[in-house]
DNA sequence: TAGAATCGCCAC
DNA sequence: AAACGTGGCGATTCTA
């Protein structure tokens, strides 16, 4: 593939001219090649800068950082756009290797994660999109090729045509967003790309020695559980072995447990938690199963393993973040999922901040409700959210018509359960075996809900039957999500209600959250304060302790800005702490 | 024997 | 206490 015209920049005084040639141009497509993932542990290798004309690959070898001086105008100001394919890779190491923070970006992989609305079956990398959008074939071999040595001319074309390709591609991908109205969802996409990428790079900070002791703790209770279980299940075992002891049953393995508890007169479906746990107080083998399973989980989910992602160059721990990490649009965290980490006092104090450093803690206060109050407009729900008296409380005042001081716990439990149960598109039935009541008062229970907020029952009934006749959602920022399922079957219809109701309010928390994120990242540029953690409506900023102070009140701010750019009519409350600790 | 599927459980 | 939305991940078990 030599038909490619391109050309191999090794010296560095050609950059200047590079960059006055691409500062003229409206698009660039740029790409990198590196010598591995880890911009902390790996080389960036290349620079492609792509325009119709002309393909320049700099060889950032033999172009040292002190040379991209003129190019940073051209990569970190908003115009020329620049198009890369997930941004987010070139852009942490452009930021680790050059200094330079990328801007103006659209991304060709969020792009067509995008367009295809939560589809399972389509594949995001830069192969199957070309192939889908531009119907031709791409080769991806020279991918995984050794980027550290002599690079071949085959490396080289590679390395062009990967950038070139970009451009048409975005021709095509920018019109596909225009036609499905997606272009504002993309910009926010877009402009989010680089305060992900930053978060990466930050890491999070993890006190090491504390989080071994935790470790040692559970250790020691798993093994005294395990010693108790295996006494209480063998009493059971008829079938000793002749020839000596009984081969003790694996308590990991679910198909055994349900064995050893058959035999002893409990016999189960299946043995999932919330089964096993209504069966606890009858059978103390049971609540001791539970424990042995909450401890396995912690060592084996929160243990060692989260050791070894602490990054040998930094001494932080730097997760992957997928931006659209599902159909509604929430980030999610990998290598390690810094978002599950159990909300524990244990596990979350062990990630704090380092000498010097404040963590500023801030989340979005009943986000999710205050969705719903946008789009419905119930006025009692709006009055209810507006400051004073607990939600859950004053939704138990509405239900059962008493002051708010009159309510018991078990009716505010009640309400809290229909509050956040409904938003996922709960049912009688599930409302019932949340409360632990009949399904009749699981029905009485939903009737008052929606008498107490009739706008929210309309809302909620519009929107599940809209997905039933459209098969479709759509989020405040107008991201998209088809849902793909047959509305004739009878359960697929069932689901289509329950998606309906809960992916626009999902989908918008997800569009506020990462405004927030962007306005946040903006916010504090150029101040010792950056944004370590996400949570889904949880932000984590770490900022040196003499600033801490002047910092949280900017990040409240930010992100009810952020927040009222979806919720104009709704009061938006953020919580937030400064502690040493997460 | 490696990858897929399943179960189970952590987060919001 | 658990069938009601979104994920990631670990251990076991199945399968080609």
């Amino acid at each position: 593939m030599s038909d490619i015209d391109y050309r191999l920049i090794v010296d560095p005084d050609e950059l200047p001219a590079l960059a006055g040639e691409l500062r003229a141009e409206p698009v660039i497509a740029i790409d990198t090649e590196t010598t591995g993932l880890d911009p902390y542990r790996s080389r960036l290798r290349l620079l492609q800068l792509a325009t119709p004309g002309k393909i320049r690959i700099i060889d950032c070898f033999r172009v040292g950082r002190e040379h991209f001086e003129p190019l940073r105008a051209v990569l970190s100001s908003p115009k020329p756009v620049k198009i890369a394919h997930n941004a987010r890779f070139d852009g942490r190491f452009l930021c680790c290797h050059l200094g330079i923070r990328l801007d103006g970006i659209f991304d060709t992989y969020l792009a067509s994660l995008l367009l295809s609305a939560g589809s399972e079956v389509d594949r995001h990398g830069l192969e199957p999109v070309v192939q889908r959008y531009l119907g031709r074939p791409l080769s991806k071999e020279a991918q995984l090729s050794d980027w550290s040595g002599e690079l071949s001319r085959a490396q080289l074309d590679y390395a062009a045509r990967d950038a070139a390709i970009l451009l048409p591609l975005y021709e095509v991908l920018r019109d596909r967003l225009d036609e499905m109205d997606l272009l504002v969802a993309a910009d926010l996409e877009f402009d989010c790309i680089m305060p992900v990428a930053s978060i990466e790079l930050a890491g999070v900070h993890l006190d090491i020695a504390r989080w071994r002791e935790q470790i040692a703790r559970n250790r020691e209770a798993h093994e005294r559980v395990e010693r108790e279980l295996h006494q209480d299940l063998s009493a059971g075992a008829s079938q000793m072995s002749l020839f000596g002891a009984p081969e003790p049953i694996n308590l990991d393995s679910p198909a055994q447990v349900r064995e050893a508890l058959t035999r002893l007169g409990i016999e189960l479906d299946d043995t999932r938690e919330g089964r096993l746990h209504s069966l606890a107080g009858q059978y103390p083998v049971i609540a001791r199963l539970l424990e042995h399973r909450h401890l396995a989980k912690c060592l084996s989910s929160f243990g060692e393993n989260i050791l070894e992602f602490i990054n040998p160059v930094t001494g932080r721990i730097h997760p992957d973040y997928r931006q659209i990490g599902s159909p509604t649009g929430r980030l999610t965290s990998s290598s390690p999922s810094l978002q599950q980490i159990p909300h524990t006092p244990e596990y979350r104090s062990c990630f704090s901040a380092p000498a010097g450093r404040k963590l500023i803690i801030a989340d979005y206060s009943q986000i999710e409700m205050r969705i719903l109050a946008e789009f419905s407009r119930d006025e009692a729900l709006l009055t209810a959210l507006d400051g004073g008296a607990d939600l859950h409380r004053q939704t138990a005042a509405r239900m059962f018509g008493l002051q708010v001081n009159q309510i018991t716990d078990r009716q505010r439990e009640s309400a809290k359960g229909l509050n956040y149960g409904l938003i996922y598109g709960m049912g009688a039935e599930g409302l019932a075996a949340r409360l632990d009541v009949s399904v009749v008062e699981a029905r009485g229970l939903i009737e008052r809900y929606f008498e107490a907020y009739p706008r929210v029952a309309r809302w909620l009934e519009d929107a599940g039957e809209e997905a039933v006749q459209v098969g479709r959602a759509r989020t405040a920022s107008g991201r998209l999500w088809i849902f793909r399922l047959d509305p004739t079957d009878p359960a697929q219809q069932a689901t289509l209600r329950r998606l309906g109701r809960n992916a626009p309010i999902q989908g918008t928390s997800s569009d506020l959250f990462k405004r927030a994120i962007t306005l946040l990242d903006e916010a504090l540029g150029g101040r010792d304060a950056f944004i370590v953690n996400s949570i889904h409506d949880e932000l984590v900023v770490e900022a040196a302790e003499a600033v801490a102070g002047d910092i949280a009140p900017i990040v409240s701010r930010t992100m009810i800005s952020a927040a009222r750019e979806f919720l104009p009519c709704v009061p938006v409350e953020v919580d937030l702490i400064v502690a040493d600790h997460w």
